[in-house]
DNA sequence: GTGTCCATGTAAACTGTTACATGATTAG
DNA sequence: CTAATCATGTAACAGTTTACATGGACAC
């Protein structure tokens, strides 16, 4: 049983939505799928390296001026193709997040009572901060990208993450009212 | 900037909650803990190799009738005291999910409706299965752990569960009909 | 002169999964 | 007789992060 290697489609994809180096590719991740996607340098070169290797990519080194030089990659007709035949494959894994806070919460005894507040009110902090974030992404989608089909899908995934987001908070604060009356 | 090994702590932990043995660690592992951490064998063994190296646990070797030797693993007062330690530790990070199912969306083309909606209708399938998994466990947990005082903590995990469940099972409803509208 | 943005890359370390290996007992 | 449960472990591989290395431009 061979897994598929996601972050691979998804730079392929990225290639796609006007992003053509390594450094604009990190970019986006960071802004628009930092929520459900996360990369790293140290995987996005390599890979880039991969899918040219694979001809799903071709590069063109430009030097700029006043500017380091630049690689652009662009996606090619079999790398369209190799996208779309990933994105229309079945998936079978629910995703499976690793969730530190919860994990402290549930190895916690009456005693950490103190810390777990902090954690929670901490947590519910950050939360708020997302929020805000998506909120911030979604009207930049919308002024932006208007025109671009695309832009639905991309504020649908942007959906995914505020209503969660919202449920998440709701459970800190009841949380923290039922720590509090212990 | 050293990282902490949050798994190696969930082990540990999972030793003061009547688990002594790698393959019940596993066991718990799936079944109360699967919706915020994961660990395989391959991880499992050697960790409690490793937790006893560090003597933060002890094994003992014992013969079962009719039954596979068995290693119990106890922890110790350093171990203890090293567990109560990461719980109260502050936490930076806030948890990123892997999601597959976004990522193909976030892809997606208008041509690609079709199996869209079957991706989605998949998932939202999943999402009511493991919240019917979530509440199979809290019946579990009232009805054999009533008296447990962490068992509180556990509950509350499972609510943030169900919480975000739910939250992303309204998702899949409202984005497939918007998919249906396009 | 300090920090941030632009820009690319590698090597080592770490985390985690999968496949393999073994074997007895018990329920259907 | 077949599958599941109990029970332990390792080796190879895959995926990912971190630290390091480099360096110009530009704003404060």
């Amino acid at each position: 049983m061979r897994k598929e290697n996601h972050t691979k489609h998804a730079i392929l994809g990225l290639l796609t939505t006007g992003c053509h180096s390594g450094y604009s590719i990190k970019q986006m991740m960071d802004r628009s799928l930092n929520h459900f996607w996360k990369v790293s340098y140290g995987q996005i070169y390599p890979t880039l390296k991969q899918l040219v290797d694979e001809e799903l990519a071709t590069v063109e080194e430009t030097a700029q001026e006043k500017k380091p030089d630049k690689k652009e990659y662009f996606i090619t007709p079999k790398g369209k193709k190799a996208l779309q035949q990933w994105v229309q494959a079945p998936i079978q894994e629910i995703p499976a997040e690793k969730n530190e806070w919860l994990l402290k919460l549930f190895f916690s005894q009456p005693e950490d009572r103190e810390s777990l507040l902090s954690h929670l009110s901490t947590y519910s902090q950050k939360l708020h901060e997302r929020f805000q974030a998506y909120e911030a992404i979604e009207q930049m989608i919308e002024s932006n990208y208007a025109d671009k089909q695309e832009a639905q899908f991309w504020l649908m995934t942007l959906d995914y993450g505020q209503r969660t987001t919202r449920a998440a908070i709701e459970w800190c604060e009841c949380t923290i009212e039922k720590i509090d009356q212990l």
